[in-house]
DNA sequence: TGTACATCAGTGAACGCGCGTTCACTGATGTAC
DNA sequence: TGTACATCAGTGAACGCGCGTTCACTGATGTAC
């Protein structure tokens, strides 16, 4: 069990790991911008010192939540795009997977959705540059699709990004109902399976 | 001139605006929940103490600075949704008037996009609140197309919040292409013209 | 028009507080022999 | 296995600083007669 990792290193592991799960716990009130470093040790019940042993400052914290948090999104787009055929049937799964991913990371997902345009410069490029690499990875996979035969490159892009963005939205919208009575989180859920299906009805229709 | 206003009202007044505006230019580089009293009033050049004068605090501006913010945005809704006939001339005059507004007014579409899921409750609710009227507004307009009478009500809101949303989205690409080169900033404006038809196709064939 | 008093936007000193960062330290873990 | 030394994650005291908020104030503007 400790052949690849010393007594040390693990410990050292696990307190950063706090470390990041406090951050994130703390910023579900607030927003990266205010998070005040002897918050995030106080949480964790650190000296406020042995956050330098981790993290440069918060700005830096923030990015390494980024790439957990999309790591985690990563996964969940994959398996959207490479549903059935049917396009009612992609939609319904994507919908109860957005939903799924959102019960159960709801802290990831409100704070991509919140530093996205927050004030943190190195984070706000950190989200920006990942969701571009999605954008593209939904591309590669649209590009496989018959459907996009006669598409032009650039409408290939500018539909997979429609997607990207719609996706993100859907989930702040899942988000913002996580605490309402089931019949509001019916009605969200049902208004953004009919926003797909514009979005596909329009892709549909694209070359007509 | 001063038959409405007194001298002291006027001064007052002209106070208040400096420290909103104050405000809104500091925001340009931080988010809400980070901006001190005691900056705005630096900026503006007076006591910290005079703040208490016009807010109860800078959650309070911010709520102030939503609807000052809104205010601009839903004349510009209205010429969008008012415009011509035809659907393609219609995404073009969309896209002019979103560039206009946002070359115009940059600083209140950054805080919005910003501040819409960002730390401060009051003012991410402040805007929700906003955004829900603009849909309803939106939507008023939809219902007096002829293409819109065999839709159903619950699909009327759902394309009007849908526009909204795309807009507001829309608006934001614009502003972070604002001091890109030209041919970046054409770019922007072709992806989200595309981006517009394909929703607008959909909805031309929503009822197939 | 002139005078006497009331209002109130903006002032400036003072406060207690929590912040980020520095520094020399400690003591458990790791390594070499 | 045992010993001697090196490493380094986490400590705790100390610092200077800017923060939000309080308070009694000042002096120009407003009002009543």
């Amino acid at each position: 069990m400790s052949h690849t990792l010393g007594v040390r290193q693990a410990q050292k592991q696990k307190t950063r790991q706090a470390l990041l799960d406090a951050a994130l716990g703390l910023l579900e009130e607030q927003s990266l911008s205010s998070l005040g470093l002897r918050e995030v040790t106080r949480e964790v019940g650190v000296a406020p010192t042995a956050f330098y042993r981790h993290f440069r400052s918060i700005a830096d914290l923030g990015v390494v939540l980024v790439e957990e948090a999309l790591g985690s999104l990563h996964e969940m787009i994959r398996m959207v795009v490479s549903a059935t055929d049917d396009p009612d049937e992609r939609i319904a799964s994507a919908i109860g997977l957005i939903v799924g991913h959102v019960e159960a990371h709801p802290a990831h997902i409100r704070f991509i959705a919140r530093e996205r345009s927050g004030g943190v410069r190195p984070v706000r490029e950190a989200i920006r540059g990942q969701l571009a690499r999605f954008a593209e990875e939904v591309k590669a996979q649209l590009v496989k699709d018959p459907q996009a035969e006669a598409w032009t490159d650039d409408d290939l892009s500018m539909l997979a990004s429609l997607y990207v963005d719609q996706m993100l939205f859907t989930a702040s919208l899942v988000l913002e109902a996580l605490d309402a009575p089931p019949e509001e989180r019916e009605r969200v859920a049902h208004v953004a399976t009919r926003q797909l299906r514009l979005i596909s009805i329009g892709r549909q229709h694209w070359l007509d």
